[in-house]
DNA sequence: TGACACATACATTCGTGTATGTATATATCA
DNA sequence: TGATATATACATACACGAATGTATGTGTCA
C-alpha cells in the first residue's frame, strides 16, 4: 500500500535508480535515432523521460556521456550475438551466415529499441568534437568484425564452397556494403519496406551467386 | 589599378555577389559535410567563406534555405548526368548499368565537391523541424529514380539479359541497396577504400551474377 | 545522521534573427 | 556626359531565447 501512494518526490530505492537511468537511455534512443544526436537537447529527454534535467545530471556527466553508455549497451546486446552466431563451426557456413543475416534483420521488425539504437549508431551520429573518440572505438569494431568475417570466407573456400580463385577481400567488402545498404534502406523508412518478406528474398539473392 | 587596390568594403558588383554566394554554399557543404548541418552554425559558414553572417542572410534566409540551395544544386549537377546516361537506348542494358554505376563511383575519387555533397544528403542531414518538408521531395526523387532502374531492368529482361523467373522489385531493391552500401562504406571513410581500384570489381562482381 | 537520488534555481554562453549603418554600383535625369 | 538618387551587398550592433553546467535545496533510504 505504500509502495501504491508513493508520493512524487520520494526518494528511490536502489533499483529505482537503475530504473531511471534504463529510461533516461531509452528516452535517448528514442530521440536520438528520429532527431539525432546533436538535434537532441538533455531538456527534452528528461521531459521525454518523466525526469529533470537534474536527474540526468546525477547520472552522467554530459550527453556525450550517455552517448557512451548507449555504445556499451549497443556493443554488449548487439554484435556479441552475431559473434558467438558465427563462430560456431558450421558444415556450411556460407548457409550459415545467409541465415544469420536473414535472422538479424527480420529481427528488427519486432524489437523497437534494437532498431532505434541501430538506426542512431549507423544514420544519426557524427563523430565531432566530444565525440572523436569513438572514431577509434567504432573503426576498431569494424575491423575486427571484418577480420571475422574474412576467416568465415576463407572456411568456406577451403571447403570448397566458393570458388579457388574468388577474391576474399572484396568478397568481404561486398557483403559488407550490402548488408549495410539493406539496414540502411530499410531503416530509412521502415514502414516502406516489409523487411520480414524482403530480408530472405533479398539475402537468397545474393548469397546464392557466390557459390 | 582600380580594381587591383580595391578597399575590403567595396560594394560588389553582380558577379561579385553570386561568386560570395558560391562561396558561402561551398563553405556551408564542407562544414555540413564533416559536422553535420544540426552542429554546424552561421556564424562558421561565414567564417569559413571570409564573410560575415551578414551576407548570408542577405543571401539565404536562414540555414534552411542554404540548405535547399544546396539540394537544387545537387539535383542539377548529378542526378541529370545519371539520368541522361542510362535514358540513352543500349544493347545491352545491364553492361551499361554496371559502368554508369562504376563511373558514378570512381568519379567520386577527384571531385572532392561532390563527395562532399554526397556524404551530406546521403549521411549528415536528418530531415526534422524546418526541414521536413525535404522528406517529401526526397521520396520523390527516391520512386522516380526507382521506376527509371525499373523500366531499365524491365527492358533487359525483354532483351532475354536476365532470366524471365527474376523478381524485378527484388532485383531493384537488392541493386539500390548496393550501390548505397558502396556509397555510405566508402563516403564515410574515403582514405580508407581506394575506390578507383575496388568500385569496378565490386559492380563486376555484383553484375556478372545477375545474368 | 549522513549519503543518496534527485528537483529547483541561477549564471553563462552560444546561436539566431533583426535592425541599422555604410560604401559603392547602377539607374535616372538633366 | 556628368550629377544625383536609389538600390545593392554587405558589415556591425543589438536583443532574445535556448541550452548547458553548476550550485543549492529537499526529502528519504540505509
Amino acid at each position: 500500500m505504500c509502495q501504491a501512494n508513493r508520493r512524487e518526490n520520494m526518494r528511490k530505492t536502489k533499483e529505482d535508480a537503475l530504473k531511471t537511468r534504463e529510461n533516461i537511455l531509452n528516452a535517448a534512443t528514442d530521440l536520438f535515432s528520429t532527431k539525432g544526436v546533436e538535434a537532441t537537447s538533455l531538456l527534452e529527454i528528461a521531459n521525454h523521460a518523466d525526469v529533470t534535467r537534474g536527474a540526468i545530471y546525477w547520472h552522467f556527466k554530459n550527453k556525450c556521456e550517455i552517448f557512451e553508455a548507449l555504445h556499451e549497451r549497443m556493443h554488449q546486446n548487439f554484435i556479441q550475438i552475431v559473434m558467438e552466431d558465427l563462430e560456431t563451426d558450421h558444415p556450411q557456413p556460407l548457409k550459415q551466415m545467409e541465415a544469420v543475416c536473414s535472422r538479424l534483420l527480420t529481427s528488427l521488425n519486432d524489437d523497437i529499441l534494437k532498431r532505434q539504437a541501430l538506426t542512431l549508431f549507423l544514420m544519426k551520429c557524427n563523430y565531432i568534437g566530444e565525440f572523436s573518440d569513438f572514431v577509434a572505438k567504432q573503426k576498431q569494431c569494424k575491423t575486427q568484425a571484418m577480420m571475422l568475417l574474412k576467416q568465415y570466407l576463407e572456411r568456406a573456400q577451403k571447403k570448397g564452397l566458393l570458388p579457388a580463385d574468388s577474391d576474399i577481400d572484396i568478397l568481404m567488402t561486398s557483403i559488407n556494403c550490402y548488408l549495410k545498404g539493406v539496414l540502411i534502406i530499410y531503416l530509412s523508412d521502415p514502414d516502406d519496406f516489409d523487411i520480414k518478406d524482403m530480408a530472405p528474398k533479398l539475402m537468397r539473392l545474393f548469397f546464392s551467386k557466390l557459390a
